[in-house]
DNA sequence: ACTTGGCACTCTGGCTAGCCGAGTGCCAGG
DNA sequence: CCTGGCACTCGGCTAGCCAGAGTGCCAAGT
């Protein structure tokens, strides 16, 4: 269907795009990439694309622009990830290692990957549902409070303030702590529903009513509804490509923590880079958008999501390779922690 | 120096001003607010007005437009905080007391403000330096590692991994943390550099060096540099108003803690609403924006700042009633919990 | 002394017309 | 199948113009 050389101006067009902003016409190609044809040959090549929905010209007698479906050829078959040098690779694993806690690896990988991109950066704690369980803590806040600290193999602390119905003393925390420990720790969490379940019979009956309090709070707030937590960062990066359709739009998005969810969710393959271009996401307000996601954590023990957000005019190659290296290295980090 | 009608012009100038978008002519003014006067007396103020540097107009025969020293004169003496209806506060308050933690409270809080203003809104987390010790644990993650976790009484929850220079058994960390727990239990965060300098002696000898290492992480990490955190929302508010001088600068701004903290910092006055406006915030890039802050926690104890970011061109009297009411119910719910 | 109406002046913004250049599509010939 | 040529179509830029808004100033009125 699409000889070599089609494929090749497709390439070159966007390319050419991705740098100019500009339409690319027939002249310009020739010019700019060493194609030994001559610039009608291109017209004719560049009239079959656009008749496939690979390029659009914007108004007649303009150049072309790459449409969704020809960043995705482009992406699929004609472009491949930028490796990284040695020394980028040097740079981003020192920059990571200088973290002392989860927030702040998380924090510096949003800069990070950022700052490589120049797009929008966005990072997902590790998942809780992927977690296990390491400590549990119980701080006695008043009469009838208290706070449930959770703090997960992944650096992870999750706290709750639990409401109970009766008041308690210091010997029932004590001992109800002693059993949640014992039960739950090690335990992903979500294998934790069933253990909990069983809970109730190990505590003395006069306790029941308190520690019922605890094991729904845990189940409610951590298991149910496991709440993933996302960051988002190099939001001026936007500034820089002039949205199509206003940028409003794109930063509600961003600020919208189920969209961004989904945005990073619904890329299946765990290990490898995805992409999703402009309206593959099915998220309003974000057509005008592709989104670069890859998978963080070992290979045998995936943690959660990062990638770059950006308009379709994005240099893939680059991206690619940005949210493959900083994946790869933060989830080492972790996993040395 | 500036009679009263002329202080009604300025103050018809910054409202007509805020509320269109557009530089405001002498007709427009006796038309839309009822001056008994002419438009050549219009003039003839506005004339004053601009030679004492209040106003300013764009260009020849355009309209004028107020100056920073303008708005600074609005707000100190032309317009009164706008109360907000009894509706509206309980809005507000049933929105913020659905919260059940910190986190909860503090995203609520940001986003409600946000949505308020349809400003940027601005909320530092409860500030390290100024709350007390609740509880500190201290839980194993390698052989050679601690997780140190501090829960202060406003339910902030802290953590830093600490390296041990030795290994260590169950039985000293029990210890430790009884010790910790003894020690400094109720004290605040800045009487801590003092307490820890005592507590060498109360640990065994053979543990001093792995207590020494828990010791200065707490003292560094949590102390000497007591971070504060500050999260931002609704910066999809920042397109609504176009920004002379690129949004760029300004989202950049925005992303750089150590800005915010200057920007909510500089207000002296802990209790009442202090506005910043545009120059007055010498924060490069910040200098078409405003900012209207307060001081949020109850009356005897202070907790942090919030506040909101928006063009100079803001409506100041909705603004600052919005910053108070948010930061006194915010300040309620977490006195109580 | 302040206010007022009148008047001349100066800009900006929008509109139109016209030109240039870039780029295309098509066709006929190699 | 490639190529050069050619007519055609637009977008963007410039120039010119007009209308409208707004001002500053002045002289007269209260």
């Amino acid at each position: 269907m699409l000889d070599d050389r089609k494929l090749a101006v497709l390439r070159a067009i966007v390319e050419d795009y991705v740098s100019t902003n500009e339409p690319v016409g027939s002249r310009a190609l020739v010019d700019r990439h060493n194609l030994d044809v001559s610039p009608a040959t291109i017209r004719n090549d560049m009239a079959v694309l656009e008749e496939q929905g690979y390029i659009v010209q914007p108004h007649t007698s303009a150049g072309r622009i790459p449409t969704d479906k020809g960043y995705r050829l482009f992406v699929d078959k004609l472009s491949a990830i930028k490796p990284f040098s040695a020394a980028e690779r040097r740079a981003i694993e020192t920059f990571l290692a200088g973290a002392y806690d989860l927030d702040d690896v998380v924090m510096r990988t949003v800069r990070l990957l950022a700052q490589l991109t120049r797009q929008v950066a966005v990072v997902q704690y590790p998942s809780l549902s992927k977690s296990a369980v390491r400590h549990v803590e119980l701080v006695p806040l008043t009469e009838r409070r208290l706070l449930l600290v959770l703090i997960t193999d992944t650096g992870r602390v999750e706290q709750r303030v639990v409401e109970l119905p009766a008041s308690f003393d210091e010997d029932s925390i004590m001992h109800l702590r002693a059993v949640l420990n014992a039960c739950l720790d090690g335990r992903k969490l979500t294998e934790i529903a069933s253990v909990v379940a069983e809970l109730p019979e190990r505590v003395e009956p006069r306790e029941r009513a308190n520690a019922a309090a605890v094991f729904s709070v845990i189940l409610e707030t951590l298991v149910a509804r496991h709440e993933e937590k996302i960051i988002v960062g190099g939001a001026s990066n936007l500034t820089a490509a002039d949205f199509s359709q206003g940028l409003r739009e794109v930063l509600e998005a961003l600020e919208e923590q189920v969209v961004l969810m989904r945005l990073l969710g619904e890329s299946d393959d765990q290990s490898s880079v995805t992409v999703r271009i402009g309206a593959e996401n099915d998220v309003l307000g974000l057509r005008s958008t592709s989104v670069v996601a890859a998978g963080y954590g070992s290979a045998d023990r995936p943690l959660a999501k990062l990638g770059v957000v950006g308009p379709t005019r994005m240099d893939y190659p680059t991206a690619m390779g940005a949210v493959r290296a900083v994946a790869r290295y933060t989830g080492q980090i972790l996993a040395e922690s």
